[in-house]
Parts: C-alpha cells; structure tokens; sequence
DNA sequence: ATGTATGCAAAAATTTTGCACACTG
DNA sequence: CAGTGTGCAAAATTTTTGCATACAT
C-alpha cells in the first residue's frame, strides 16, 4: 500500500475528512527526506493556513501519521513507521543536525551505539507515546 | 557527594559561577517529585527573573544538570542522572500525564515494556543528545 | 443537506535580546 | 577590580482561538 493510501485509509478509517489543507501538508511531509520543522512546514505548505498547518499536525499526530522528534531546543517533525522506517535519532547539540541510526544496535545499548557512532552522548531519552491504561478504560467505557 | 555538591562542583569545573538566581533555580528543580514545566518552574524561582531562569535552564542543561523531556506538545524539565535516578517515561496523548518506568525493561523491548503498563504504545522515541565526531574534532582543533 | 474544517485576524503564550547595574571570584 | 550574570522591559516567535464561510461526504 502507498503512502498515500495508507493516509487515505487512516483517515477513512478514524472518520476524519481528507480536505485539501490535510493532503497539502501531508505531501509536504513527504517530500521530505529529514524532519522538519513548524515554520519550514507552515511555508512550504502553500495555500494552507498557519493555523490549519498546526491543526493538520496535531491530527496527525494523533492519528500516528508523524512523530515529533526533539532536537535540542525545538522538535522537528516526520512520518511515522507506517510510512517510512524508524528512525533512532543522534542530535548534535552544538550543530544541531542530527542523523539516522540503525535500530538493532540500539536495542541493545544506548551508550554503545552513540560510542559507535563517533557520538559523545551526554544524555539520552526514551519516550513511549500511547494511550495510558486510565485512559483506555475511559475510552472502553464510552466516555473518551 | 550530596546534589548541592554535584551541583557546587560542576560549576566550578565548568568555570561557571554559582550565582543567587542559578542556586534558586537548582533548588527548586531539586525540590520537585516530578518534571516541572518551564512556566511552574518560572513561578516557583521567586526573585528570579523568567530571562534568567531560561538562561540558568539553558546553561543547566549543556552542564548535564537538567534533561528536558517531551510530553506532548510541550516539554518539562527534571534534573539529569547525576541527581536522581534515570527514568524513562510513558507520557499519555490524552491525559498528558507522565510516569516513570524501570529501565532495566526498557533496555530490551520498548513495546514490551509499555505492554507490561498497561499502556498502548503508538509511537516510541529514543533521543541520544551530545556531540558528534565533527563538533569533538573541532573542539580539539579549538575552534568550538 | 449538514456537520466539519478552513482561512482570517487577533490574542495568548513562550522565548529571546540589549543594556545598565550588581554581584562573584 | 574585572568579568560575568542579573533584572527589566520590550521585541520576536510560536501557538491558539473565535467565527463566518467553504468544503467533504
């Protein structure tokens, strides 16, 4: 299945309407070969609103569609696995770039991996976004 | 060696002087039970201007003091592992509340892990901040 | 049709800066 | 003392909102 289908499913699915502000971003988003940033997507996203930008994001975010990824100060965003492979990110905090790495070796050894990478980790963070036990309940219950 | 200590002691390595607002700022973070938000922290440094709370934050966390952790759209500070143990954190999309996990599940399978909890598991990230090969040569070489 | 999403424009919130003065080492 | 860091006040950014209108299903 495309990118594209996988968006147009997503979206059938969660009964949320493909507008043409959502499919702007959204290919916006794919062009991209590296995150991006807020202000990058809200200019290149011709045509589009700066505020139906962020409520296009925050869709998708919901949805699964991208991550945010953090990068030192701001975040940066990107699809996420379903369109594209995961990606374990090293962000240089003087640079500020930051590059890809291999997700087996992470697995395993955070430090090790950084070491690996020529990377002097001074810090590292795991995060898990989902749904909280409370919440599913909630949700099972009709309430959501 | 006590967390004023830490504290007291990588100023100094850092040539960095222990100020009246940088103290204030570190004993509130070392009050807190829980990541504190920039705005709480703000609130709670009386006397201290926001400006140089951002300041203290920002040379904090190039120290290794505070680690900034995403939840959500916004971000919330805790002091790094020199001062309390690591956490790894399972933030919830809809009630935007943060708990902490052992790491030692964490190491191996991100997904497991968030099972275990009871959490369903949408996205997960893993962030490695510090200084790439490029940045250290250059530092070596003096540039900075 | 009809309910939802958008654009617009303005407000809110967050973060950054320049500078004179105060404090640290 | 000399050099840094701070408070203040204002600017620059970033994010959010309310509403009438346009669009998707």
């Amino acid at each position: 299945m495309s990118p594209q289908d996988t968006f147009t499913d997503l979206l059938k699915t969660n009964h949320q309407s493909r507008t043409k502000a959502r499919q702007e971003v959204f290919d916006v988003l794919c062009a991209q070969s590296e995150p991006i940033g807020m202000r990058d997507l809200v200019t290149l996203s011709k045509g589009v609103d700066r505020a139906s930008v962020y409520r296009a994001v925050e869709l998708f975010e919901q949805l699964g569609i991208v991550q945010r990824l953090y990068a030192g100060w701001k975040y940066k965003l990107e699809l996420s696995d379903r369109f594209a492979a995961h990606h374990h990110h090293l962000t240089c905090l003087r640079c500020g770039k930051s590059g890809a790495i291999s997700e087996e070796d992470l697995e395993r050894f955070i430090d090790t991996v950084a070491a690996r990478h020529g990377f002097k980790a001074s810090a590292h963070q795991v995060e898990i976004q989902g749904i909280c036990r409370n919440c599913q309940a909630a949700e099972a219950r009709g309430i959501v």
